[in-house]
DNA sequence: TTGAAAGCGCTAACAT
DNA sequence: ATGTTAGCGCTTTCAA
């Protein structure tokens, strides 16, 4: 028994538990109403004596009072938490996106947490997306906006936004950069300087279906050129670095007269064309000319500066939280759809033609 | 009182109300309790007969029944959720690592969520890391490892592990690549090439307490080939690109005989190293050569290929994960320490020297 | 083998 | 102006 009480004892003062609000009402002789109403700043409902509210503010402090956060969301049926899916963060694309979607959920009391989820991966191996942990989602990545999983958390009271995806499901928002005019502006700007043989060296090959993706605007540049389109200069490879020096070798590789210039998925993977060109003894930008998508720091790094498409990637973050939190907050069932300009960066990639192609 | 009875019935019916045990448990017209036990698999606790878990599994698939996170978390006093704390994703340095974190979390039954925290930005503006919203934290960057919050978050019973950091805090756990031993190696590798004036090119010039940081091994290594060191050949700047091209002007304008390479602080700086010396028309490595720290993919596509120290980011994130869910696990309140070897990775941005310094 | 009841920490009706 | 009480959804004694 003795032996009992003592291990009793020990344990807890071991273990730390956490003060609660009832502790804090012990401490300052008021009821744990009070507290609450205190803390919260519900000034309107219950006006608090401000002698009452010092008793109180001096309590919390004096034990280190913080709000348990499971317990008031499971009453409050709302977490102040959103997530923010990623397929992966090793493009630094993200960062920004990141970083602005937390600035703005921070104004609006939310919290941001990233879960990077690699594409194949099923969202239900994230646990914390389950039983309501979070109050809205923000998605990135073609395989995670399309899984089916997110029809079901939406089913289930969460809020949905993707990213650079229009989804079936009319309550899902979408926020977009115009992929499709920076697919133009860059195409049309390869044209201009007197390609005739442009290639496209991307990711995947899925247009979407309402024409906005890249390519469309690669194809209608072409058109207004006067080019053909020849699938033969498309080329699909994996989304790194490496895929995209493989993605070069197998477009000049390829049938026909060769490709004098490409128009390349993101910088990532023009980063890997530029190098895998230097290795070929290309000279860029006079012999092959490149344009990247997505206006990354380190295309002011290569050799030479690459010419991208610059995305407005803090917009496009600060503007999904936006739109994630209005859903949430308004529980309205019809998502907002959102496209953002891009603007043309040129740097040395690409010069003017030397010689016409023969 | 009819107008109130549609007006419920209404918002019920728009009101997607997620499924609860109880309403399992109705369904398959057992208890909550057995629901529970069921769904929970306490095999040892309680045998319940196949007929009613067959009854009980089939009213949880058919509502599609997911056990809510906060009273699940408030009832068990454990979320099985760790928080990642990084300074920014915007280094790919950290993808490895969040990757093998993940993946380690994962087979213990836990979730990672990534908490990107900027440098000077207080703890406290993530209401996430209060109230015992997740387990454990893993936290990166010198800043956040040396916040006064981490302590206190310690102290509520959060269990803490930092990366390459030691914390005065004997309960936090510390993971870290060998420092020390990277900037041996690349420095060792230099002065081997024949270099005399090897610079350092580094984000900050904090050295660890415990001599384990980067400057400690470049100066053993300046030591045992009877260099000296020289303060001026010591350069600190911003962490990021443009950071490593300023670095390197201000190394190239010091005091004193010029230095012929450089030890750079990380790969990204690296890259704006290796940028700036092409832009003053340096060549690499006859006439400068450059080693970086971190091993990214970036390194193998600069012009020439980066040498770096390739530092295991995939164990380093595993071992966090491991060592911070056993603190988690255990209640342990004296942490572990971990150090991993690095390597260096020859590449050619370092060459032997052509002439020797004059 | 199963169920009833209590309680995790919080907020919000509804008293007083 | 403040306190009492109930209940969010879950797991877990304890009882049957």
């Amino acid at each position: 028994m003795l032996q009992r009480d003592m291990t009793d004892l020990t344990t807890q003062s071991e273990t730390k538990r956490a003060p609660t609000s009832a502790d804090v009402a012990r401490l300052a002789g008021v009821s744990q109403t009070t507290v609450s109403q205190v803390l919260n700043g519900k000034a309107g409902v219950a006006r608090i004596a401000s002698e009452t509210r010092d008793k109180v503010l001096e309590a919390a402090r004096q034990l280190g009072y913080t709000p348990n956060h499971a317990a008031r969301s499971l009453r409050e049926r709302r977490t102040k938490l959103i997530a923010l899916i990623l397929p992966t963060i090793d493009n630094p694309y993200f960062s920004d996106v990141v970083n602005a979607a937390q600035e703005a959920a921070r104004e609006a009391g939310y919290a941001v947490a990233v879960i990077p989820i690699r594409a194949g991966e099923e969202f239900r191996v994230s646990t914390f997306l389950q039983g309501a942990a979070c109050d809205g989602i923000i998605v990135a990545g073609h395989d995670n906006c399309s899984s089916p999983e997110l029809q079901i958390l939406r089913a289930r009271g969460l809020a949905v936004a993707v990213l650079q995806e229009r989804s079936p499901d009319p309550a899902i928002s979408s926020v977009s950069v115009d992929l499709a005019e920076g697919g133009y502006l860059a195409t049309h700007h390869l044209a201009g300087l007197g390609h005739r043989r442009i290639g496209h060296i991307t990711e995947r090959l899925r247009p979407a279906a309402d024409g906005r993706s890249r390519i469309d605007g690669y194809r209608r540049a072409l058109a207004e050129a006067g080019l053909f389109f020849d699938p033969a200069l498309v080329v699909v490879t994996e989304n790194s670095m490496a895929g995209g020096a493989a993605g070069l070798d197998r477009l000049l590789e390829a049938d026909g007269e060769p490709a004098t210039a490409a128009f390349v998925y993101n910088d990532q993977l023009a980063v890997g064309v530029l190098a895998r060109l230097r290795e070929r003894g290309q000279r860029v930008p006079e012999d092959f000319a490149v344009v990247g998508f997505d206006g990354l720091a380190i295309g002011a790094f290569t050799a030479p500066p690459l010419t991208t498409v610059d995305s407005p990637r803090g917009a496009l973050g600060r503007l999904a939280a936006e739109t994630l939190i209005r859903a949430i907050e308004t529980g309205a069932d019809v998502g907002e759809t959102h496209r953002l300009p891009v603007r043309l960066e040129v740097r040395g990639s690409c010069g003017a033609r030397e010689r016409p192609a023969p």
